[in-house]
DNA sequence: ACTTACCGTTAGTGAAAACTTACCAATAGT
DNA sequence: ACTATTGGTAAGTTTTCACTAACGGTAAGT
């Protein structure tokens, strides 16, 4: 699975959504990560593993603390396969559109 | 359910992500993209209808064909979200640098 | 040393959802 | 008319996966 494929799982749970946007606005430990969600901090921790291997997040270790925070990497490649999947689609709309016209003549 | 959660629910299970490229290259009706897949045809039939709901694909009936296609909106409602997102983030994160730097003072 | 706070992992459970089979409706072609 | 093709839906089964409870491990504070 690569990198886009992880994200797109991981952002297909709604609970890992919320936790993604949560850190949206400042890096968090996982107890305050879980505060306010409606499930157990071992269901947290167990979406940061989740988030993190899709390199949607990552770790800074802090003595016993873990804070978590956006990682680019993951977003960017989401972001590449949206913009390349549409230039892709855009294209073979138009290759197919000339072919239609050639059979027109 | 706002237009890129669902999408993103939608991108978020393989065999839906197997048919959206598929439809990629070039509309297809039902039969032709359940060919090559490994699940039947009316599971085919229900994913497209997620992907539908999502607006990441649209329905092009002809006679008794259904000829499905990319729908730019759902992507559009994707893209936007990471964009949003990071912008979001990368502002969050150049603020709180500010706040360290004048604590520091 | 002892206690507290923080957090990952494992095992087991329950619910969501992906899948198949069977069925039916609609159009196209003969 | 009838036959074949296409494909959506419903019911029921299977599988996946999100979740909790219980446990252990590590670091910080006293």
């Amino acid at each position: 699975m690569n990198n886009s494929e992880s994200a797109f799982n991981a952002l297909g749970d709604p609970t890992r959504r919320m936790i993604f946007e949560k850190l949206r606005d400042r890096p968090l430990a996982v107890v305050h990560i879980a505060e306010g969600l409606q499930v157990s901090r071992p269901a947290v921790s167990q979406h940061l593993k989740v988030l993190r291997e899709a390199k949607l997040i990552s770790i800074n270790q802090q003595g016993t603390k873990n804070i978590y925070q956006i990682n680019q990497e993951g977003i960017l490649a989401m972001r590449n396969y949206l913009n390349k999947f549409w230039d892709t689609a855009l294209a073979a709309f138009k290759l197919a559109a000339e072919q239609t016209e050639k059979e027109n003549e």
